[in-house]
DNA sequence: CATAACTATAGTCATTTGTACACTAGCTCC
DNA sequence: GGAGCTAGTGTACAAATGACTATAGTTATG
């Protein structure tokens, strides 16, 4: 993806100590800060890296500048937001095809196994879920008796439901009055409703 | 909070153009840089600058370093968030005594005149707004007929409400068939609701 | 009014820093 | 075997850059 894999070792070593100096320190290292780090004793032994680096489009430089190292792909910082999979109904779940689209949550929802769906119709109204609502999912295969949940039932359909095993079956309980739950033998639990999000207007 | 209102104007705008260097370019300015975006004519006027916000604790330098200026507050990452500013109710809003309390919501929602407000009550139910959300509030001291706001009356309450201005009256009607809605003469709008965030669990 | 703080000009100096050149050496691929 | 890539050593140089001194106008502040 980000094509840091054509990077060799020792290239990918520069590159992550000049990340590391960006990001902790809040400027770069200079060519001779980056030969003392890896025991180089030319300015030149750097260069040669540095000239790599960009040449395979990690970094960009402009000459003639100290310091002057810009991280093209700057990851740390881009890969805030959680991943928008899609859309959930109260039928299928439509997989977003484009993987994306993010939305940025802040701290408030951030972590590596949530990710966020957009919610169609109204099977959780009763639950203060809306369609056009967002919900924050964290992923993972079990559940707590009476928890909301994104299931996937055999037939490949997902839906948003209260979870609540049975005897021999499973009833995924929607919170709208008007609809009746749905009984089904097997499910697979996605993740647990960890939040909901809308935006108005 | 910061600090940075001790800062002088032409410092700030210093400060300011450092950190835009620093997030659209990657590294920070020289000091001639900075002299020549100012027209400073003379590297020892930006220094004084620089010194003056070393002092004031809005930036750290190494002595004999170019462009070694490491943002202290790096108030562009921290600033993040809305300002959490207290729980509004049917009734009473309650201000926040400390108004350090920040959520942060990322990009989907920020900016300079939004803020957060804790749900307290159920008046808005029938809205998908329940007690103990956090809606989005952007300051604006006028509303559309029939948008969400957050009003206070003559006698200082605020509430969170339907807004519906009428011939010799204001009605403030909540989304709850089980309340009656608010007739006032008078009442001033804090702001328009723009999102709604719950955490579960 | 005096003092401090802020802002600035002009010019100089020493250091930092990127760049270039010459040369070596190991490795892969055709 | 040569071309190309990687990874160096060592030296030298010029440009980039921070730091400094001296001087001075302005605006607050007491």
């Amino acid at each position: 993806m980000n094509g840091l894999k054509s990077l060799t070792e020792r290239q990918a070593a520069v590159y992550n100590f000049i990340v590391e100096k960006i990001q902790n320190r809040g400027y770069g290292p200079t060519v001779r800060e980056i030969a003392e780090e890896f025991g180089i004793r030319s300015p030149n032994g750097v260069m040669c890296h540095l000239k790599a680096l960009e040449k395979k489009g990690a970094i960009r430089r402009s000459p003639h500048k100290s310091r002057a190292i810009e991280l093209v792909h700057d990851s740390v910082q881009r890969e805030r937001g959680l991943v928008l999979a899609g859309r959930v109904a109260a039928g299928v779940l439509h997989e977003a095809v484009e993987q994306n689209e993010r939305i940025d949550l802040g701290d408030m929802f951030h972590g590596p196994n949530l990710f966020a769906l957009e919610v169609s119709g109204d099977s959780m109204i009763e639950a203060q879920i809306a369609d056009g609502d967002y919900v924050v999912v964290r992923e993972q295969p079990t559940a707590r008796i009476g928890e909301m949940v994104v299931a996937e039932t055999d037939d490949g359909d997902a839906t948003l439901k209260y979870w609540y095993p049975e005897k021999n079956r499973i009833r995924l309980q929607p919170a709208n009055s008007s609809m009746r739950p749905i009984y089904v033998q097997n499910a697979r639990i996605r993740g647990v409703i960890v939040g909901v999000v809308r935006k108005i207007g």
